[in-house]
DNA sequence: TTACAGTCTCTACCATGCAACAAACCATAG
DNA sequence: CTATGGTTTGTTGCATGGTAGAGACTGTAA
């Protein structure tokens, strides 16, 4: 049940502030042409089932069908599209049942993070997160959510960055991408009441990870996450309400 | 720290018995192409850091640069080749530290795969595992080591199967792939010693899992891929011999 | 009305030409 | 000998035309 320890360097952020950075082994031109054809997708314009012909996106991105394609073969990775071979590319429905799956699997993943950081020496993403959790704190005392749902993205990309695990940070950014046509929809989901709760508990894994205790440390991540997607799939099914354009 | 449940169908089975069968959102000439060229990566031929140009792999295997190109970009996101833009494709040679980071993921995938399948009520994946764990101690009794490390492969996959997770299993399979490289070379990890430790761990595991105890079962299997991975690791560091071609 | 067969259209898939970039090479100057 | 600049070569990246497959449609017959 030990676990050896290893390093990582960079990784991207998730959807809302998802900056144009070159991604390895890409060009940026690539880069930038995914992020808009991701955008596209994640606005909701397109109902789930819509078609995304490559003749289309090419005129509407004005470049060549090849990149296109590309770029769609790489969202059918992410899980966003579905492409029938010979058919066409069209915007994916997650399904409440995968919802649930990636659920099951982001609490694993961030259990694991926990429980790696827990484990580190010293390390500067302490003090990050001591800071955010104390503005957490303050930001649920002043209702404000949109500064609590940044800082709670931040709390877990954080401890994510800070297991010093790139393999793990690539895997979660990938359970992420998954989960974000969900998470666009079901915004906010904490209610006040949830709010008060999950900062305590993000206090409690920060408070493990302090005390270097990494079965602590995992199991209160491993509450939290699972008691926040409890709250995520509670009544709120995913609806796409947008316009077909 | 409670998990819901959730279904699955078909996994690709990792390289060794590698079938050419169809994976969802590609041809089957697609996938079949993807195996030659992974194949002919894992095939040990080229060493670490050989290019991969796209006309020459058209060339050999009689298709145009295009699907090749979309061959390549797959192995990247496998983690076999790496893909400089504008210069080439290299065969990648995996890091120690990313073994230990993927090993790590393992633990945390199979424990997750092992508490679920636990969780879950009467499925026809117990009476496989019954037969499995049979089957491998006589092996380990005869040793057997080929079908030793088949049993063993089979075992591993029936439990993320029997997880009813697809997601899961997906991500498994990512990893897999990733770490396929590292396992041709040190091909039999198990030395008759650990063989025996193995057997017991295994059956530990399923013993946690007929008891339908989460909690031991994902501890059990932990503690078994962590011991396993570490065995994996000991001395045999990555090496790679092979021709120049 | 329903079932089925033939056709027809729309789509991805693949091949190939062209352009642009990266890096290796060589020559020249300090 | 070293450093620097220019050239040359090899590679990917993108554009576009042809092909073949999948599915929709229509008409016909039961």
């Amino acid at each position: 049940m030990q676990h050896k320890l290893c390093c990582m360097q960079e990784t991207m952020n998730t959807v809302p502030g998802r900056t144009t950075e070159k991604a390895a082994g890409k060009t940026v031109e690539e880069t930038a042409l995914l992020d808009r054809v991701r955008k596209l997708v994640l606005g909701g314009d397109f109902p789930p089932g819509a078609p995304l012909s490559e003749v289309f996106l090419a005129q509407e991105f004005e470049v060549s069908r090849t990149p296109i394609r590309e770029a769609l073969k790489q969202l059918q990775h992410e899980g966003l599209v579905e492409i029938r071979p010979k058919v066409g590319t069209f915007v994916r429905e997650p399904t409440r049942r995968e919802i649930v799956e990636l659920f099951q699997l982001k609490e694993s993943f961030e259990g694991l993070a926990a429980s790696l950081l827990a484990r580190r020496g010293y390390v500067p993403e302490l003090e990050i997160l001591e800071r955010n959790v104390a503005e957490s704190e303050r930001a649920a005392e002043d209702q404000d959510a949109d500064g609590y749902a940044r800082l709670v993205h931040e709390f877990h990309w954080t401890i994510i960055r800070g297991a010093d695990n790139r393999k793990l940070a690539e895997h979660y950014e990938r359970l992420m991408n998954q989960l974000a046509y969900h998470r666009l929809v079901v915004r906010t989901v904490e209610h006040p009441g949830r709010i008060l709760a999950s900062t305590g508990e993000h206090r409690a894994v920060l408070t493990m990870i302090q005390n270097k205790d990494p079965f602590g440390a995992e199991s209160a991540m491993r509450n939290h996450v699972y008691a926040s997607s409890k709250e995520a799939l509670s009544d709120n099914r995913p609806r796409y309400g947008g316009s077909t354009n």
